[in-house]
DNA sequence: AACTTGACAGCAG
DNA sequence: GCTGCTGCCAAGT
């Protein structure tokens, strides 16, 4: 039974289009919290994989943070790159481009 | 109730 | 652009 805070994100995560990322820091503010810390630790718990897209969510920087599915970061990777999201080791070309906001 | 941990963000050097 | 330190809040121990 995930928390309240933990279903809000999950909520967020759902709203990201495919083809697209966002990042710990826009979910937070999407929220109304700074607390970018949990917003992480919420969405790595994610009991609800694969029913939410937890792999578009990447680092403010434009790197792909961490992953705590099959195969870890590569598997994240892949599965961007599989959606139309360029990646090179370990961040995203165009990331602004990508980026979406909860506009 | 207190302490530690964590899929981060922002700034200084 | 990279490394390191600080700040943030929720969850778990």
């Amino acid at each position: 039974m995930p928390t309240p805070f933990q279903d809000a994100v999950y909520k967020a995560l759902l709203k990201i289009p495919k083809g697209r990322v966002t990042t710990y820091g826009e979910i937070a503010r999407y929220l109304h919290t700074k607390a970018v810390r949990a917003v992480g630790s919420a969405v790595g718990k994610n009991p609800n994989a694969p029913a939410v897209p937890c792999h578009r969510v990447v680092l403010s920087t434009g790197k792909i943070g961490n992953y705590s599915g099959e195969g870890g970061v590569d598997t994240k990777k892949a599965l961007l790159t599989e959606e139309g999201v360029v990646v090179v080791n370990d961040t995203i070309l165009n990331f602004k481009d990508v980026l979406y906001t909860f506009s």
